[in-house]
DNA sequence: AATAAATACTACAAAAAGGTAGTAATATAT
DNA sequence: ATATATTACTACCTTTTTGTAGTATTTATT
C-alpha cells in the first residue's frame, strides 16, 4: 500500500490525465510535465496499459488514453493491480507469521487501520479527482 | 508506513516481547520464536536500543527489555520513527508534488485516508497488545 | 583465571527496486 | 518512399534494502 515509487508515479500520472481535457498524452509530454525519468516513465505506461487503465497508440502522434471509465478507476484498484495483494493467508499490510486461522496478535489493529484506508482509497475515482481539480480551478478565478 | 520488512520485523519483535512475561528476551530466543534472520535481527535490536524503544544488557545472561512502559509505546510512533517521517514539505505517503501551498490533486484524500490509519495506530500501545494477547489465551481455557 | 553466553561493531554479499540505453516496430505527414 | 514522432522490447547499470560473516567486547558461572 504505496510501499515504493512506482505506485506513487502511477497514481500521479493518472490523476494528471484525469484532470486534463486532452485527447492524448504522450510519453514525452508527461515526462515533461511529471519530472518522472523519461525511461522508467514509458514502461510504467505500457504496465498501465497492459493492466487495462490506458490504451495506446503507437506511432506519430500516438500516446495513451484512459482505457476504461474515469469512475471506474478508483486509488485502491491502482494501488493494488500495481503492488500485488496476498489476501490469502497473511496480513494485507506485512505480517507473514499471520495466517487466518492463527492471527497474529496485531491483525485486528492492522486490519482496522488498513481498512480505514482502503474506505477512503476505493471510495475515490478519478472522476472524483477530476471534478475536485475543476472546482479549484473555479475557485481561483 | 510499513514500506519495508525491517519494520515488520521490528513491529513483530516488541509485539512478542510486550505479550509475554519474560525478564529478559535474548537475540538468539527472539529468532527461535520469530523466524527473523539471526543477524539481522541483532542488528535490529540494537538499533531499537539506541532508539530508546529498549534496554540491552550484555555479556551472559544478557539481553534486551523494554527501555519504557509499554503504554508509552504506540504502533505509529515504531513506525515512524524506523521508517523516517518527512511531513515538512511533502505528502507523507509520498507526493513529492506536492508541496504544501500548492497542494497536488491527491493531497486531500491522501491526508484523509492516511490519517485514519494514523488514529488507529497511534491509539494502540504495545499495552494494549499485550491485553488482547492475555484475553485471548483466557478465551481458549 | 578460563569458559561460555551474550551484545556491539564493521564490512561485505545478495536481492529488489529504481533508472538508463539501444534498437525495433508502428504509424502519420510530407 | 522517406523522415519523423511515437510506443515496445530487452538488457543492463545503480541504489537501496535485506541478509551474512568475522571479530571484538562484556559479564556471569565455574
Amino acid at each position: 500500500m504505496i510501499r515504493n515509487k512506482t505506485t506513487e508515479y502511477a497514481l500521479t500520472i493518472l490523476g494528471f490525465m484525469a484532470s486534463r481535457n486532452e485527447d492524448m498524452y504522450s510519453a514525452e509530454y508527461l515526462h515533461k510535465q511529471l519530472n518522472i525519468p523519461r525511461r522508467y516513465l514509458r514502461r510504467l505506461l505500457t504496465d498501465l496499459s497492459k493492466h487495462g487503465f490506458l490504451k495506446s497508440t503507437s506511432g506519430r502522434n500516438g500516446g495513451f488514453v484512459f482505457a476504461k471509465d474515469l469512475e471506474e478507476i478508483n486509488l485502491a484498484l491502482v494501488i493494488n493491480t500495481l503492488e500485488g495483494y496476498e489476501t490469502l493467508c497473511t496480513c494485507i499490510l506485512g505480517f507473514s507469521c499471520c495466517i487466518v486461522d492463527k492471527p497474529c496478535i496485531m491483525h485486528d489493529t492492522w486490519m482496522e487501520a488498513r481498512s480505514k484506508m482502503f474506505e477512503v482509497l476505493s471510495n475515490t475515482t478519478l472522476a472524483d479527482l477530476k471534478e475536485k481539480y475543476q472546482m479549484d480551478l473555479i475557485k481561483k478565478l
